[in-house]
DNA sequence: CAATAAATTGACGCTGCGTCATTTTTTGAC
DNA sequence: GTCAAAAAATGACGCAGCGTCAATTTATTG
């Protein structure tokens, strides 16, 4: 009984190895010559396996896209959960979790380019519904966190109640965050701008749009650059070291 | 010699025309069933052309897209220029920029796939200098009339200088009003967020960043409204009209 | 009307997806 | 250790769609 148990575990674990080995593989494709460059028979070889082995691990090409997206975001969730614990006000902690979308970013900045692909024209429909289920619980699970800063900054009196409510302002949030990385990654329409730090930027623009709800208490300018500062040389310092070593692993 | 120049304009003419033709049935296609389903075949089939023939006019696929890009942006920049008209203040103008971004987005909620294939991976590779750089330049020039909207306002002391400087700032507004547009496109992650109406929401954001930078005169929600509907029925009518009549006409 | 130029066609080669019959490897009973 | 049954791996195959180009059709002109 122990054997076959033994025997079963190995077998799993040298599936999951593989399975690990193919997303590594199409990861590294993907950054090196984008999503339509990958091709399964190129896994395949890289891998030292014949195409139907990579079938028997993702139906098509999307399912490795999205395994890859959850993968990515699982990072974003524990950023995100990390940032509910800063010993701060609301406000502070919702800028937290601001800072740590860009460090999220910053660390692999391809993995933007894989959740823009995730979205383009008919992928979605070609991926499995467990896939699609999990990538999609896990989207309303950061969104749930960002939801409950501005539930509690109301709660307590510290964002006055305005015409919009939480979840109208965590859509313009989430619009400017994931907008403006979008446009950092076309570069082209962008030199205009000539944005010297496109991350900080939007962190003052954050600022800005919380001055604009009046939530309390303000930050001025330093207060904002020592917290970017404690986040990311600090806070964050576990999560960031983690997930820089899962992606150099690749 | 006569005869000659009637000649040729007949058949620029009949080229123009059939050039319009692919392009509206192309459109039509992706519109119904996406990007990655448009084929050149159907395309040559619908038009009852042979394959060959279209890739007279269009070198691939994606120089199709960007023409039909280049269309919907050259509506924008109508919209745009026409907002620099608004009799009102600065913020008022660019708050009818917003507005008629809106209108646009409405009028033909597909483009905006369109757009975000455009920078799907590998697609600019694919296509010709001259599109390229039409659609660079349809696109800084829209960029450079927001960019007037916030240089003029702090220029006669309406926008009070902060940390962030026109261009900064246009580029917080152009990410949250790209980055809306997608999400609302994506449709499955938003609905958790029950947006009413999205579009409406999107400009008081805006109003809550204008007023985060202090920008003067303010405005109440009432004048946001009215603003709201003086555009949407009256000031934009004719540059609405004339989007809806181009595309009803696919 | 014929010669020449221009436009149109669709068969062809190619790439890459996804399948599945065949081959190879592993397992476990004896 | 041997062998039959099960599991895993393989790559040839069919298919779809891109883009090309030699051959054909249509238009122009002297």
């Amino acid at each position: 009984m122990q054997a076959e148990v033994r025997s079963l575990t190995r077998k799993e674990r040298e599936l999951a190895q593989r399975h690990d080995l193919f997303l590594t593989i199409a990861r590294q494709v993907m950054h090196e010559h984008g999503f339509h460059q990958l091709t399964m028979e190129h896994i395949a070889e890289q891998a030292e396996y014949s195409k139907g082995t990579v079938y028997q691990h993702f139906a098509c090409k999307e399912e490795i896209l999205i395994q890859l997206c959850i993968r990515s975001m699982k990072n974003l969730h524990q950023l995100a959960l990390r940032a509910t614990e800063y010993p701060g006000s609301h406000r502070e902690q919702l800028l937290a979790f601001v800072i740590a979308h860009g460090l999220w970013q910053q660390i692999e900045p391809n993995d933007i380019f894989m959740l823009q692909n995730l979205h383009g024209d008919g992928v979605l429909d070609k991926v499995s519904e467990k896939s699609r289920e999990q990538h999609h619980l896990l989207e309303q699970k950061i969104l749930q966190i960002v939801i409950s800063f501005f539930d509690n900054a109301i709660r307590d009196g510290q964002l006055p109640v305005v015409s919009l409510n939480a979840k109208e302002l965590v859509y313009g949030l989430w619009s400017m965050c994931y907008g403006g990385q979008l446009l950092c990654c076309y570069q082209r329409p962008l030199v205009s701008l000539e944005l010297s730090d496109p991350a900080e930027t939007m962190i003052s623009l954050v600022q800005v749009m919380l001055d604009g709800l009046d939530w309390q208490p303000r930050m001025s300018a330093a207060q904002s650059n020592q917290l970017l500062e404690r986040c990311r040389d600090d806070f964050f310092a576990a999560e960031i070291e983690q997930s820089k070593q899962m992606n150099s692993s690749d």
